[in-house]
DNA sequence: AATGAATGAGCATTCATTCAT
DNA sequence: GATGAATGAATGCTCATTCAT
């Protein structure tokens, strides 16, 4: 009584689940409606996942990885200064924020709780994303090693500057006055006077 | 009057909400939760606040109201620059959102449903906190008022920047291996940035 | 301490109860949202009424009395036939239904169970509206008593008939190509042959 | 296939709704006191219905559909006249109403707001039964056509007549001193009035 | 591999009622 | 006479998960 197994199934509850987190966002997310809209039996999506926690680790993986095709190609752009390549990611980081809002914020801003089953293996394909960032800011400041820790922090303030303007105008926080794109540009204009500031040099 | 109220249990529930806010997330946030937490019986909520949305507002304006003494104190330092009153208030709000994660998570995150019922009385006290920025910002600048454009997209993204940081050190999202005072300190520094870029001066 | 009674309480609970089962019938009907109206505490109902049933049989018994005053008017009409007083009795019947939809059915079709503690005083009230069909029924018909059987049986199948009427009108299960006028004149006029047809003349 | 239905569960299910309706009117009516009467998980009665509307839907669709097979087969009742068959019609449905109380009441005095969501294809079913009156009545007065207008208002006269009666029957509004089948007899009698008044004749 | 049935916990909110004042 | 606080039960409905097939 062996049926095939459906090859499509486990891709599709991904592209669905995602579909639901970008339109309802996480409060309304359920196993059920994604179910509903692949279509297959509620009961379906536990032969492919472990639980609810695990589709939406396997979710957040795939979109490190999406980040890191759009970071990565920002930061490949050939014959370009390091501070212009960065800026390059950094407008990059914002319009992936951007095009995916509910997405993002599931990415980067679930609870703790949630994230402390995130798998060891997940969370270093995670940080290649800063390390993107981290190789860049080397570059342009003539460090020999992206892993150094005055690199890293200064990769992670990049980081939160970007994120901080993510997160507000995703949760609508942000005067309606101020044009969107104003308000990218001035984050990535603040970003990049991490570029400038050489360490050490302070 | 009737029965005694018993005076703690208002306070409680709005502690035991922040708390719950704080750890699991708006999502899995409910007012049973926060019931049983107090403990009393679910109805017992709704003699104190008409209804979820009623308690959370008041949780946000609260919060909204203690940042807004602690930014209103760094910014009253006499006798000192724009320049350094500005990082008083930067680290003043970097150390509220630390020292009260409950509170800053549910002020600044919440989804924008939940803030589009958030009361207008409650909204002009919330836009205080970023007018003492923009208020400290153009006297920095030497322009006239606080409410220019590029006054308000200049604050906006010292907010951002600090913001930021602060969602990512309460998600847990910061690498472990860089300390908590540093990234404070070099985001702060990334903030100040836009104290010294006169605006038109670019 | 003892502030005086306010008299006007009781009256004014039953008035609003009466409005709020009128405008919105009786599954939304609610003790909280009569005092709501009146308005008054919840519990203040309870010196009045022991508890929900009481005052719901109060205004039961209050409509009784509203419905024996129109039926008695029509009934006086001097210098008219009894059929003629039998058709107005009907027709005001019809009227007393047809502005009072929701109250009415209360009256009427609240289910046995609720019904079984209704006071006997109260039902002595309520059968006298009945009785007054069959007092104008034995006229027509030359009885001496109102009370024998087959005026009581001829009474009751007038009422079923009128009432048969009401309730399909209320609910809705009329179609709506049938004018609301000529539904119940058909009504009143098919119950007006109970007059017609003498006792052991079929 | 998957876990063996209990096959008893749905119409456990529709029996005990019909019981609790009747009882208690639909007021007091909850999916919840049906799952503990079956007895099921609340939870499982949304396996078999789309929520509670469908199953009152459900409900009163089988009750129709019983109505019917009782009209029409006296209806059917050869070599008698019209006005014989529409007798047998009235006590027929009389007897329906009293033999299934849970499902007449249901199926006649629910409120308007449920009935709205009726489905059109059970609502074409409903409406059968009156068009069998229509048909006898059509055939007894020598009309052609059994949807004249005049022919739908007596017909649903002899309905409204019918259903009053029972309504209060099973309300028990009526004196308990009269006999129920004199109280059907006299009721039938009444409907049948309605034969005999030829449309025009008046 | 995939399913339908079933469950138990959970949700926001409303309600009738009681109690002590 | 009247009140505010408090409760326990209830509502329709959704959900994650399990189980046997």
């Amino acid at each position: 009584m062996a049926r095939p197994a459906n090859p499509e199934l486990k891709p599709r509850m991904l592209e669905e689940a995602r579909r639901l987190l970008q339109r309802d966002g996480w409060a309304a997310f359920s196993l059920r409606k994604v179910a509903r809209q692949v279509p297959c039996a509620p009961t379906a999506v536990y032969l492919h996942f472990d639980n609810k926690d695990a589709l939406v680790h396997a979710l957040i993986d795939e979109g490190m990885g999406r980040l890191f095709e759009r970071l990565s190609t920002a930061a490949a752009s050939k014959a370009s200064s390091p501070r212009v390549r960065i800026e390059r990611m950094c407008r990059a980081y914002m319009a992936f924020g951007l095009e995916n809002r509910e997405f993002y914020e599931i990415m980067f801003s679930l609870p703790p709780e949630q994230m402390e089953r995130y798998p060891s293996e997940m969370y270093k394909r995670a940080v290649l994303n800063l390390g993107l960032f981290q190789e860049a800011l080397a570059e342009a400041w003539g460090c020999p090693g992206s892993d150094a820790k005055d690199v890293r922090l200064a990769a992670t303030s990049i980081w939160s500057c970007l994120h901080g303007a993510l997160c507000l105008m995703c949760n609508q926080r942000i005067d309606f006055s101020l044009p969107q794109d104003e308000v990218i540009r001035s984050s990535v204009e603040l970003a990049l006077c991490m570029v400038d500031r050489r360490p050490g040099a302070g």
